[in-house]
DNA sequence: TCTGGGGTCCTAGGACCC
DNA sequence: TCTGGGGTCCTAGGACCC
């Protein structure tokens, strides 16, 4: 691991991750705010989607309960998400790599994989592009972030992790192992707190100690996938590829929508006019991008924060809100649940093909709904009028306030 | 007032077909 | 009559990532 002038040779997969992203951006415009802890996060019952730096050496950290962070950090101002601001922000950073290069590879907001291979004679080294992006975005967007450079996207991820914050680490093939193998087990992509657990459980504390287990022990104790993956992650294994974003003939694998209501509630009522907001969403975005399912998920969180799942599938494909409640409220039914307090609900859709390519067969003696055609002519009126313009007639009632399960304070 | 919301992938068992 | 494997689809749950 160098960080001076570094031996880049060979190495040409870049990991870009913004510095403590949304807390950047949110008070990159409020000088009042710099050098302060500031907690993005939201809501009632809502976790720490980004803290800044000074928050962090509180304790705070990202996807931790609000009111845990609030504690540990009560001076922090706490900010509101503003995802219309992180998105734009996020689309200019993102041109920004492909100035450099076209292999961008979009993991999130405020990550994404570059191959630079193609941009060496015009731009130079990995090292002075990484370091070149860095002052452009410092400039342009005036936030900072880090750089890992390395020959596979593991590596240059765990580098980046290293850079922070604002930095650049470079890992040459040949230090691979020596980087690799002092780090605690929970670096390694892949490991969570269950893995971790099992891992420790083991004896095995650093990623040094993984490489150095038979590769078929780890699979016994953590089943054959994530066993090998492993063990080829710890010897520096895993993707030398860039993959510029998924194919636009390709969907996504399934769209969804979930709600946390803000108190639990035993009420079936309740629960089905929350999947029909979420099976409206749902629908929606399915039709903007152009796709249909066949495979419909209801998901019911309790109280004690057990979670179930049933689904089924449909014998035709549908982008259609109605169905997908109607399914959801079937599976919901027949739950048969006797005043179990329910914390979460949601409604997934998958088994997503491209909508104009999918036949849609009527079925023999079925008469055309039109509600395909109504939630179109919704879409269009929305698009004309905004979203308050147009929704079921059941969702209407929270106008007149009879609805205060779901709304932010 | 503990624990969001968007996803992906893997596992395991049963049904069903060849 | 008994035994058998492989492949695919479906369902439920769980781990993980940002």
């Amino acid at each position: 691991m160098t960080t001076g002038r570094p031996d880049d040779a060979g190495c040409t997969i870049l990991h870009v991750d913004m510095d403590a992203f949304y807390a950047s951006v949110a008070t990159r415009d409020r000088q009042e705010l710099q050098g302060t802890p500031v907690i993005v996060g939201g809501g009632h019952r809502g976790v720490v989607l980004s803290a800044s730096y000074e928050a962090r050496r509180h304790g705070v950290r990202s996807a931790m309960p609000m009111m845990r962070a609030r504690r540990l950090c009560p001076q922090a101002t706490v900010l509101a998400p503003d995802f219309e601001v992180f998105s734009a922000v996020s689309a200019a950073v993102m041109e920004t790599f492909r100035d450099v290069t076209p292999v961008v590879q979009v993991m999130s907001l405020d990550e994404a994989f570059l191959d630079v291979a193609g941009s060496a004679r015009r731009l130079g080294s990995a090292w002075d592009i990484a370091e070149e992006l860095r002052a452009r975005i410092a400039d342009e967007q005036r936030i900072t972030c880090s750089v890992g450079i390395a020959t596979t996207t593991h590596l240059a991820k765990l580098a980046s992790r290293r850079a922070k914050p604002d930095g650049v680490v470079v890992v040459p093939r040949a230090e691979a192992t020596a980087f690799l193998h002092p780090l605690e087990v929970e670096e390694l992509w892949g490991v969570g707190e269950t893995t971790a657990t099992a891992l420790r459980r083991l004896g095995l504390a650093t990623i040094g100690d993984i490489a150095h287990t038979p590769a078929l022990i780890l699979q016994r104790a953590l089943g054959p996938a994530v066993g090998a993956q492993l063990h080829d992650l710890a010897w520096g294994g895993g993707s030398t590829t860039v993959v510029p974003r998924r194919s636009v003939d390709e969907p996504d694998r399934s769209i969804g929508s979930d709600t946390t209501y803000r108190r639990d509630t035993d009420d079936p009522a309740v629960v089905l006019r929350e999947l029909l907001r979420s099976a409206t969403m749902v629908a929606a975005r399915m039709r903007r991008a152009g796709v249909v399912g066949r495979t419909v998920t209801l998901r019911v969180r309790f109280s004690d924060f057990t979670t179930i799942t049933r689904s089924r599938t449909l014998r035709e494909p549908t982008d259609v809100a109605v169905q997908i409640h109607a399914e959801a409220g079937r599976l919901f039914t027949a739950l048969g649940l006797q005043r179990a307090r329910i914390r979460l609900s949601g409604v997934r859709v998958s088994g997503l093909t491209d909508a104009a390519t999918t036949p849609r067969q009527l079925v023999l003696g079925e008469r055309a709904s039109g509600w395909s055609e109504a939630e179109r002519a919704m879409d269009a009126a929305i698009g004309r009028y905004g979203r308050a313009a147009v929704q079921p007639a059941s969702l209407l009632v929270d106008r007149q306030g009879l609805r205060s399960d779901h709304e932010e304070p």
